[in-house]
DNA sequence: TTACTATTGAGAATGGATATCAATATCATG
DNA sequence: CATGATATTGATATCCATTCTCAATAGTAA
């Protein structure tokens, strides 16, 4: 089994009679470093400042391919935008979104996962994936008590 | 406390200094007819048949209203639609997605509530609303398994 | 009625994402 | 290494949902 993003990527592009390009390696590392959740815009505006040439749609077809390969993980948040995490953690997680300052926090739980998994088998539904998101504030937005 | 959301959009316009119109009436009352999660072209379609002028900012800019009166809830799944429910029943709910035929089957459940404010308060963040969101495919649109 | 102002409808504009297409890069092969 | 077949790129046009603009119209209090 491939660990590693990059060989992932080549044995992807290998398999589908792809190409290696240095636009692809570039924005597969770029896009690991940035950490999670980066629209394209932003990656765009990243990959730019090593490849000043490159254009918005490559960033979008290669987040695309991303996805297909498996590296990335396209997430939907309530703001509208699409965002790209690395798939890299196998296990599945859920988010904490902050809504002033934009912070998203992962966490995992696994009663949730079992409650769920209760809940679609009494619906008799076949659960393919999940979305948890609890929107709100994260603490250093938060108004400060004051103390009495 | 008010409970009919025709009365409920009268208060509103009134306390707003807004407008009662024949549009926004009758879209209310299609709106409550069509059952849940209708998309603003959805609704769009049906008010076209008894007001044929009506125009597709109308609809939009109603539903909005809607929103901030209170009587409808804005949900945002990842079919990119935005899709709009009735805020009669107070409870909260969580939805499972068909994938194939787009039906969506409502649910709460109590414990879930719960096991969420946990994570929430371990992580000192104070959650405003939340999204649960089961994708797959329902009873009807499962592979038929075949007896042996 | 009148007069003030909110609302409407048509169409333009927006913004994120995708499609088009000629020029270019990759790569297996000779 | 040169070549040819074809995948990829970048610029731009296009798409689609949603919002904005603005002149005409409708609601409402007087």
């Amino acid at each position: 089994m491939i660990r590693n993003p990059s060989e992932q990527l080549e044995a992807y592009l290998d398999g589908q009679g792809l190409k290696s390009t240095r636009q692809r390696d570039e924005i597969l590392r770029i896009f690991l470093d940035a950490g999670h959740h980066v629209s394209a815009d932003e990656l765009y505006r990243l990959a730019r400042k090593s490849m000043p040439g490159i254009g918005y749609a490559t960033v979008y077809r290669t987040l695309r391919l991303f996805t297909e390969a498996g590296i990335a993980h396209e997430r939907h948040f309530d703001d509208g935008l699409t965002r790209y995490e690395p798939h890299a953690k196998d296990t599945h997680h859920d988010h904490l979104i902050c809504l002033r300052c934009g912070t998203i926090i992962e966490f995992e739980n696994e009663q949730i996962e079992k409650l769920q998994s209760d809940v679609a088998r009494r619906h008799r539904f076949a659960v393919q994936n999940h979305k948890l998101e609890l929107y709100g504030l994260c603490e250093s937005c938060q108004p400060k008590k004051r103390k009495s």
